[in-house]
RNA sequence: GUGGGCGUAGCUCAGCUGGUGGUAGCUCCGGGUUGUGGUCCCGGCGGUCGUGGGUUCGAGUCCCACCGCUCACCCCA
């Protein structure tokens, strides 16, 4: 033990550039969810702890073992949002958004919080960015969610992403079909690993999850639940795939895939960027009609998704495709005379208060240390102001690119960084 | 929570079977150019060798524990 700090286990510190690249990327969804229509949501990092632990399902990893408790001096029993969607649907009913045009379409970005063996890519600590559109079970709305998803990812440059995607039924198709599934395991316990047998209790959409061989080929003979959806269910899925195919978005169908929270219904899916590895898992979503029931709500439809931006980073930063925040400088302040600072240093920040970008050595630097600074932040061009040049209240406007320099009045300088920016945009 | 690998300067890393921590590279600062920039040359700043114990005449090197990173299981974003 030392008597210096670390930042605690699976969390992470997000320092320039990495910074700019999560805003970045942040900033793309809102824009894009926005322009399909939705609207920022911003929910509690924790909540009462029984909404997680009544909507997650008590077979969900999530919930039994990964989340934050503590209990508040007011002895209320709360936990860090391991996820959004719990959050959001709360929100919607507690203030009457069912009154409202539906779907009500809400998107989010922020921290969740599980506490779950840190890995690459899997973090205690980690950001989401989430959409939810609550109130229509118009197959169109799985597609809208799935495109917005989609479709940021392509925005953002990132290229070899897998969706796969399933439907597994409505509530009511779900129990006739796990007898059907619990009979199969029965019959196959024998061949078949530790943790699917206990599966079999738990989950048993789950064993289809496995990673031991042996117990994939046995999975691989086990009625599937795609082939045990009601009428109704298979009808909204086949429309959800003509909204797809209509938009030329690929996917696989997985009749396997169960996604880890038990609210779900109907469709689910998933996008991974493969070389990632054990968490390639970079998005996924699906339908959670019977959700609000969970909470108190009246029966209310809902799709939503959520992506992890940590591992989106991770796979934007592999193709280095990794988002910038453009940098921008358009003059530095170079003083030499120490006399001037102050009245330079004023001068700056009326060019800021014009909109320019303007920054001036603050660490004491020689000349050449002020220049190759400027130099370093791109600045567009440099304001040299020296012992000679202070004497007679003016200063050299040099411009970066061409190397040219011209006398400029102190009286004048703002006026003329402006102009110059100004025709540099124009 | 369970196993494997790793931990030397801000970053990337040398350091052979234990024998005094590297003029190492990058970055940063200064000088060459007494006030003008991505190159070059020179110089400088910078290290409780992850932390704590143990073995030893002597530990960066060997042993143990802890912390952290990493890979896999698990879980999922």
């Amino acid at each position: 033990m030392t008597d210096s700090f670390q930042a605690p286990r699976g969390t992470l510190d997000w320092l320039p550039p990495r910074s700019g690249a999560r805003r970045a990327m942040i900033g793309a969804f809102a824009a894009r969810a926005e322009r399909a229509g939705f609207r920022e949501a911003q929910t509690p990092v924790f909540e009462e702890q029984g909404l997680f632990a009544r909507t997650a399902g008590a077979s969900s990893e999530v919930v039994g073992k990964e989340m934050y408790v503590f209990t508040d001096q007011g002895d209320r029993e709360l936990a860090l949002r391991p996820e959004f969607t719990a959050g959001i649907v709360r929100a919607y009913l507690e203030h009457g958004l069912s009154r409202e045009a539906q779907p009500v379409r809400l998107w989010s970005a922020g921290s969740c919080y599980r506490y779950a063996a840190v890995q690459r890519g899997r973090y205690r600590e980690f950001t989401q960015v989430n959409a939810e559109a609550i109130g229509s079970d118009d197959p169109a709305v799985d597609a809208e969610l799935i495109a917005l998803q989609v479709g940021w990812f392509r925005e953002l440059g990132l290229e070899g992403l897998a969706v796969r995607l399933n439907t597994i039924g409505d509530r009511a198709d779900r129990e006739p079909y796990l007898a059907l599934l619990r009979a199969f395991l029965d019959k196959h316990l024998g061949d078949v690993a530790d943790d699917v047998r206990r599966q079999r209790d738990l989950n048993p959409l789950r064993a289809f999850d496995t990673k031991d061989p042996a117990s994939q080929a046995v999975m691989a003979q086990a009625p599937v639940i795609a082939d045990h959806v009601g009428a109704e269910a298979a009808a909204h899925f086949d429309r959800v795939r003509e909204f797809l195919d209509a938009r030329g978005i690929a996917y696989v169908l997985d009749p396997t895939l169960v996604r880890g929270l038990d609210y779900y219904s109907r469709t689910t899916w998933e996008v991974a960027w493969p070389e990632l590895g054990a968490q390639s898992g970079i998005g996924g979503g699906g339908r959670y009609d019977g959700l609000a029931e969970l909470i108190g709500g009246p029966p209310t439809p809902g799709v939503g998704f959520a992506c992890g931006v940590e591992r989106v980073l991770l796979a934007l930063a592999a193709q280095e495709r990794l988002p910038g925040v453009a940098p921008r400088c358009d003059a530095f302040f170079m003083v030499l005379a120490d006399a001037a600072r102050p009245t330079l240093h004023a001068l700056m920040e009326a060019a800021r208060d014009r909109g320019l970008a303007c920054e001036a050595d603050l660490a004491g630097r020689a000349a050449k240390g002020q220049i190759k600074q400027a130099d370093r932040v791109g600045a567009a061009r440099t304001v040299v102001c020296g012992d000679d040049e202070w004497a007679r209240r003016v200063c050299l406007v040099r411009d970066m690119t061409s190397g040219e320099q011209i006398e400029v009045a102190l009286d004048d300088l703002v006026g003329h960084l402006a102009d110059l920016a100004g025709g540099a945009q124009a």
